[in-house]
DNA sequence: GAACAATGTTCCATTAAGTGGAACAACTGC
DNA sequence: GCAGTTGTTCCACTTAATGGAACATTGTTC
């Protein structure tokens, strides 16, 4: 069973990666043995590369001393990644306004063919829409990956997407292609996305990007709300406010002139 | 210029975790032989372990192609910290109620002799606390600090905090340890903690622990207000707020009889 | 309460894998 | 165009990581 590093990379940096990643996913702490046992790697090494990581902070003793979980430091260390305080402090707010009008805010980022979840503020009411920070979900099934996706070419979303088939996750989830696209072209028109049911059934959400001084994509933020009792219009409402939540934030970031939607070649 | 790894533990490994401290504590991203600099290790060394964990998504490339900053999968590592979901959805909404009172909530759990804030929820208003996720703060200036050291015993405290003296953070910082545990004393009756402007200028608030089902503390839980116009029986009123949320937070997890304030022997 | 089967932890000979100096290439700005 | 960066690759050396085995602990079962 030999298992050599990968070209130009570091083995056991790999490896005690590899064992944060497996107590992330893990709903319950694990031991030593355990670990060793899923990453088929011998006790005697997961034990030292552990060592390291707790003393670290990466990890860290569940219970009195028995399994392991993911520890302070990887927390600290992980939440670096939202990075300036500028986006957050310019976007917040404005999460705080739409849960003011019954709105669940979510600020997301691009990453990895997915979009990955920033932050949440709930609205009040009985609207029970819980996506922890980090949370992944797909790019062609809400407003946030919508909205990410009316940024950039035909072109490239097909050479992004077109390689595997678009899971269904609601009967209203877009699993065509060219009927994906079709919904970016309007998106880009309208200005802001939205998915209606097509990621959960029972709510739906509109999405617009947020920019930068340099006019760069850097977020994307999106509304929900329950789908029951909703008109047309107020579909269109919700999107409009999300949009105008977008480019305020994005002003405040020093975008430059609110341009048309759309990507640059447009 | 030796540096041999710590015994029973991994040299790569450690390396690999300085660098993602490093630049978790790094406003701007850094270039692979900056990052070298500062390690005191070489660039080749720096280059593959940044590689591996670029290619593990714990590290990003910022710009086009230059320095790198801390990735989206640390974020989502990271966030495992918070773990079961119980914790943030039976805390959350009392969070969103005292926000809605005009209270800035915090929660928080010890760490490192230290509190790391986990969440935010900022009341409207112009108030402006602004402590972002993995923030970390001294727990004799703070309620959220103070209100997890009244939960040990005296002598638990000054083994904790004794070795070193304790640092002033504003005018009415509590720096003598007599006069801390004074407060504890009185916390322990009140049912809550608090802290008059002894972290930040201008700011009252007030803190209470969080229990699980089998009793023990889980977490912490902070409400502050701007000072300014604050009558003494305010303060006992938010300190009561406070200690409410904290209670219902904690029968939520399951928390056995609600036990009088104070440690277990006590 | 003894026998059992797990567990976490330490030890140590083997050698594979990490190390770091040097060389190369690409970029920047004087 | 030159000088000082930078990121990246190469490769001989040997250090430092590896993994099997032995040991120590726990908790479970009969």
């Amino acid at each position: 069973m030999s298992n050599p590093p990968a070209s130009g990379e570091n083995q056991s940096v790999a490896r005690a990666l590899s064992i944060l990643d497996l107590l992330a996913d893990s709903p319950e702490p694990l031991g030593v043995r355990e670990i060793a046992r899923r990453l088929g790697l011998p006790p005697s090494n997961v034990q030292r590369l552990i060592k390291t990581l707790t003393r670290a902070g990466y990890l860290e003793q569940a219970d009195a001393t028995l399994r392991y979980a993911i520890g302070y430091r990887a927390f600290q260390v992980g939440n670096a990644f939202v990075g300036q305080t500028s986006l957050v402090s310019a976007v917040m707010p404005e999460l705080y306004a739409l849960a003011d009008e019954h709105i669940t805010g979510f600020l997301g980022v691009m990453r990895d063919r997915s979009v990955v979840y920033l932050a949440t503020v709930q609205s009040e009411g009985p609207v029970a829409i819980n996506h922890r920070p980090g949370h992944q979900t797909h790019l062609h099934s809400t407003a946030m990956g919508k909205a990410l996706l009316a940024e950039m070419s035909d072109e490239a979303v097909i050479s992004l997407l077109g390689s595997d088939p678009l899971p269904r996750i609601t009967q209203s989830t877009r699993i065509e292609l060219p009927q994906l696209l079709a919904d970016l072209a309007e998106y880009r028109k309208l200005g802001y996305s939205y998915s209606d049911e097509e990621n959960r059934q029972g709510f739906f959400s509109a999405g617009a990007v947020v920019r930068d001084a340099t006019g760069g994509v850097v977020a994307v933020l999106s509304g929900a709300v329950p789908a029951v009792d909703l008109a047309a219009d107020a579909r269109a409402r919700i999107g409009m406010r999300v949009h105008d939540a977008a480019q305020r934030a994005s002003r405040k970031l020093g975008a430059p002139t609110p341009r048309a939607f759309g990507h640059p070649a447009g």
